[in-house]
DNA sequence: CTGAAAGCGCTAACAC
DNA sequence: GTGTTAGCGCTTTCAG
């Protein structure tokens, strides 16, 4: 492995030279620039990251925190949050915390407080405050996706107001029986979207009108079978059936798209159903939904974690401010009530 | 940010054998031991990593590189790897090669090498010799998983097997007209699983004396809507329609099963459909398929670096002979024909 | 614009 | 069993 001596003997330079015009930092003229170049080139040079954090305290490298991998959502801000970090030229290390408490405990104490990363991403996770305060004090900025996380730049989707939008959708259509299949209150503890959700919903239906009946709303895991046992008891209700379903996830419409064909009810003739996020398989299943860019949230967070890292780059101004996107994305499985 | 120096004054020892204490290599006394602990949770110390791996040529972390984030298989071995790594102490930075072969060139030249990694674990990529070479001379264990890399350590399953076990069991219950949804010829470039698994298809259907019919086999994505287009053309066949499929993945088997569904086919009563992974899913459309264990691989790689790394630990002796596991998981997808 | 040199915080001989 | 010390390879003042 080629060291920043030999490259600088090789260009007839000084290491600090070589180490500014590789680094870009400082300026060079074009010829050294070009003679370290091409040292470099013909050597196979590349720095020693550790090294190089060392002496200048940076690392080019983030942490992220996850609670689950394989889940479509996180799977996607992860997607995102790497893919913009690689423009960036920075790295990615990944910290699984699916397991309990205690693994939690060791992944703070001893993974990301290492000085291995510059910044940690939190992905729907809710930090207590000893653990933000510890992040804080080592000067390492913390941004949240999708979680609240109390005295943290969070983004978060406006899940009130996404809720809402679908619901509203399904009452447009002249529904007025819209069960919700949301999340139990379990989910609450780490990231309080479900009852957000639910609220938007229930707003929706107030604002409308209508009345909100308890019995017309189910809990369940967010996840694909969830989505369809919650799905079947509130179809299965013998007289005041729902005529649409709200589902607070995509994985839970399309369980409820497959529990009403198992009731041998149409969809969209017998009951229409919505979702939230515009999973991949959305367009498979012809689902409304409301799109909701994971991949973008990931990406976004790592912009606002460069401002913070390295400013004056001419970026965004204060992302703090700008509202996430999302869009409501009409497909086949909503439409008016049967007369 | 304690430095270790605080921590030997603190302990009243020296610099090294706070080192040895906290780091568990030679000797220290239980009492100097002690007084190092106390110190270090007094300040609140944690290594850098940085200094540690610059002093000692070993990073505790490892590099691992994905085709792709949000597909079933991969995010499974990802969280295998993940939480093996974790319980060795290593961290583990994500490499998503999604892109272009401009970006694959990035990651290999500028961020695997820079020393950041002490080995690389490469799931279902086919890396290029001189890439081999590359980690190789910088002398970095290279394992793969899933996937064939010429030269090295690689785990993965016998596909030839699991597809001729699947085949083998529509075969048992006596179908003859079986038909197989494989990968495209395209995906045979990074990794060669659809061919593999096509052959065990067609030697299980030669040895038991059954034709192949070219017609019989549809190419797909391995992915859900793949598998029901591929299912779709396959069923709708108005002659000699298959009685079973085999898809080479449990997402196109759940296409399959939706395809059969549409065209008001009962499964398993019309067509019986088998897959490959046991995918989350699989239990709820109630899949009979081969169980691949993703997870597992994750770990089983991690061991097999482990014991490179960091050899007479007593590990496993000699795990490339290991063969991976698989299971036939039969559940209510597969029937005897119909009379 | 460039070079010399002082560390960054730790580990690993090497002595004791 | 423990201390001393020489680096690991780079960045970054500080001069020039």
């Amino acid at each position: 492995m080629a060291s920043i001596e030999e490259v600088a003997k090789l260009a007839g330079v000084s290491t600090a030279t070589v180490s500014r015009a590789l680094s870009g930092r400082g300026h060079v003229s074009p010829a050294s620039r070009a003679k370290v170049e091409k040292a470099a080139g013909q050597l196979g040079y590349v720095v020693s990251s550790n090294a190089s954090s060392l002496a200048s305290g940076r690392t080019r490298n983030i942490g992220v925190v996850v609670p689950f991998l394989n889940r479509w959502f996180f799977s996607s801000v992860l997607e995102g949050a790497q893919q913009a970090l690689l423009r960036h030229g920075y790295d990615l290390t990944l910290y699984n915390l699916a397991g309990d408490g205690q693994e939690r405990a060791s992944v703070f104490e001893h993974f990301l407080m290492r000085q291995r990363v510059d910044a940690v991403i939190a992905v729907s996770l809710e930090l207590t405050p000893p653990e933000v305060t510890r992040l804080h004090e080592l000067g390492k900025p913390l941004v949240g996706v999708g979680g609240p996380i109390p005295g943290v730049h969070t983004l978060a989707i406006d899940d009130g107001a996404i809720a809402k939008l679908a619901t509203e959708h399904l009452i447009s259509l002249g529904h007025t029986r819209i069960a919700h299949i949301g999340g139990s209150s379990e989910f609450d503890l780490d990231f309080h979207l479900p009852s957000h959700r639910r609220i938007g919903y229930e707003s929706a239906l107030t604002e409308a009108g209508l009345t909100v009946d308890p019995r017309l709303f189910a809990a369940a895991d967010f996840m694909v079978p969830g989505g369809y046992t919650a799905a079947k008891q509130l179809l299965g209700n013998p007289r005041d059936r729902p005529t649409a379903i709200f589902a607070a996830s995509d994985e839970m419409a399309f369980g409820s798209i497959l529990a009403a064909r198992d009731l041998g009810l149409s969809v969209p003739g017998d009951v229409s159903i919505v979702g939230i996020d515009d999973h991949d398989l959305a367009e498979f299943f012809g689902l409304t939904t409301v799109a909701q860019f994971p991949r973008v949230q990931g990406e976004r967070a790592v912009d606002v974690l460069m401002n913070e890292l390295e400013p004056g780059r001419g970026e965004v101004p204060a992302p703090t401010a700008t509202p996430l996107p999302y869009e409501l994305r009409v497909r086949s499985s909503t439409a008016r009530p049967a007369a």
